[in-house]
DNA sequence: TTGTATGCGTTATCAT
DNA sequence: ATGATAACGCATACAA
């Protein structure tokens, strides 16, 4: 299986010419008598020679390395995205270097001075909470940095992300014209800066309406579908009326409706769904999963397509691109049931 | 944001000393004294001074980084063995290299050029359906591949596998236990090797109970939650009778159970449900959601292993792994009621 | 303890 | 049309 690679030096030699014919017949970088083109593509055939692409890129000082940064592989967006992006590189003849980061600052700073060391020609990076500090780190990188799914806010640094806070807001104010007062929030982890936008979005609609807010009524979960459920058994017991429950994503509508039916609530009709986040995974619903969708995988394809975008334009102007999102409120939303609020 | 790069010459002539002084206070590789230690740190520290490893792999003839070619990024399982992939290789001190072929293959061809070009040090390598062909091409190779998810066979390359063929074989065994006669199968694409092991599984499992396997009650998706919803409404238009169905993930389950609730049919007294492939998705099913589960993660973790065990070891025999699984009834399976089969 | 010089495998410049 | 040779940035054997 080990074999020894073989070198332009050596397929030279075997060709009995010199190493830069063997280098132009390659990259078809100059012209060559079709003679010696034959002779050589002949030897370069047998030894299955493949140039050393290390050497080339150390003299071009260039990689086609794009590196990337996330937080994990688990759940359905990020991969998405992830398949986005590594479909726009190829594309365009870069190659993906991947890095979780398991939400490690440490780790994350590693990946990045892994990534430099390697001599990445751009680097993609996601994280939960966009710092200050990852503002000034990055910029003072000496290769371009595109950030996903987090606004770099006023920052000079290019970024791709959903609106978190206005979808939010619209979402939650479709519910209150329904007639609903009282919705309960199935938020996400504590540090991630997309799930406090979406409930602040939550927050202001409530509040644009004069209507307040319950903090009881919002729990932080993991994301996950079991998180989903336990939390909504939860909420229960908390004796608070709510006649709808938001939530960040659909997983978590799905665990809730589970302990909806567990506990023989109706949806919509005793309370409404709708969810902040809908993947394919809203198809598991019985009904129609209300909520808002849209693309990871075109928000990876954007973020790759900035990204290429400073490396060819030298300018490089700071781009921020908000992808944009559809909010269809479906068959697990309805009007509230006034006279009787669930608890 | 463009900076140029520092490179050891000029680092070597801001502190006075030579290149070679520099590598050794970068690498520890010998002793340098105290002072000028200080010295080359301080202007290390100054100039922000990274190595162009790509230099240091020229000479070393390793890259420290291990190729993946996958067929895409979507769903439950491949994201989470990437994850463990990652994981594991990142511990080790090497980095991912990941693209993906969508089953074309070319694509895949050309990502092993690719890889081979940029001098990855060895390569993971997944796909629907592994052919003779890949066998001969991967032994041509002069790094190592471990194939994933895919059984090598008779062929000298190491892989690492769920055992498809057994595991639904005594999935569909348990079943047929019970009292069911006839299933229906939701299977994967026609392409898929995977999904036609799972399938021949089931077809032992019968046959081995002098049953036979209704081919109309066979059905091919593309593992969607949506497909296993529309292919369940169509089982039914069949007139065959059956008792349970069988699907190829949880996915199709979800879909299947839903299309099942619509007919109004109810699981397990009407029809029983049994996943062959369970991952967290399974969680949102009212009920446990009855069974094969195994992890997508640890196998992606073993097969890094594997590849870094070949990378060390000269001997590098070849290795073949079949993950564990777990087989578990749960909820959605029970004995048929043999007085009114359900069509 | 530190410096000098060579080579890793290419590409590019300059000859021929 | 082709060849010789100098970079690219680093590590290392050998000198000093």
């Amino acid at each position: 299986m080990k074999r020894e690679e073989i070198n332009i030096k050596e397929v030279a030699k075997r060709a009995g010419v010199s190493m830069a014919t063997v280098s132009r017949v390659f990259n078809n970088s100059s012209y060559v008598s079709e003679a010696t083109r034959k002779k050589v593509e002949a030897v370069i055939h047998e030894t299955n020679y493949r140039p050393n692409i290390l050497a080339r890129e150390l003299i071009h000082k260039k990689t086609a390395l794009i590196g990337l940064i996330v937080y994990d592989l688990v759940g359905e967006g990020i991969p998405r995205m992830v398949n986005g992006i590594s479909e726009t590189l190829e594309v365009n003849g870069y190659q993906l270097l991947i890095a979780t980061s398991k939400g490690s600052k440490e780790r994350e700073q590693n990946h990045f001075n892994t990534f430099l060391s390697k001599r990445v020609d751009a680097i993609l990076f996601s994280t939960r909470s966009f710092t200050n500090e990852h503002a000034a780190f990055i910029q003072r990188l000496p290769v371009p940095v595109v950030v996903l799914l987090q606004d770099t806010k006023s920052e000079p640094i290019s970024c791709v992300t959903f609106d978190n806070a206005g979808l939010s807001y619209q979402a939650t104010k479709a519910l209150l014209k329904l007639g609903h007062q009282s919705v309960a929030l199935l938020g996400g982890p504590a540090n991630s800066l997309t799930a406090a936008e979406r409930k602040n979005g939550v927050i202001q609609a409530l509040t644009d309406s004069n209507l307040s807010f319950q903090d009881d009524l919002a729990v932080a979960t993991n994301y996950h579908i079991e998180s989903g459920y336990r939390e909504t058994l939860d909420l229960f017991k908390k004796n608070k009326p709510f006649t709808a429950i938001i939530t960040v994503n659909d997983g978590l509508a799905l665990g809730s409706m589970k302990a909806l039916a567990e506990l023989n609530y109706r949806v919509p009709e005793d309370i409404s769904i709708l969810s902040l986040d809908n993947t394919v995974l809203a198809d598991a619903s019985r009904l129609r999963l209300a909520g808002v969708s849209f693309s990871y995988e075109d928000l990876g394809k954007e973020g790759a397509a900035i990204v290429l975008s400073h490396l060819k334009n030298e300018d490089n102007s700071t781009q921020k691109l908000k992808m944009p999102y559809l909010l269809d409120l479906a068959e697990t939303v309805a009007k509230p049931k006034h006279e009787k609020p669930a608890y």
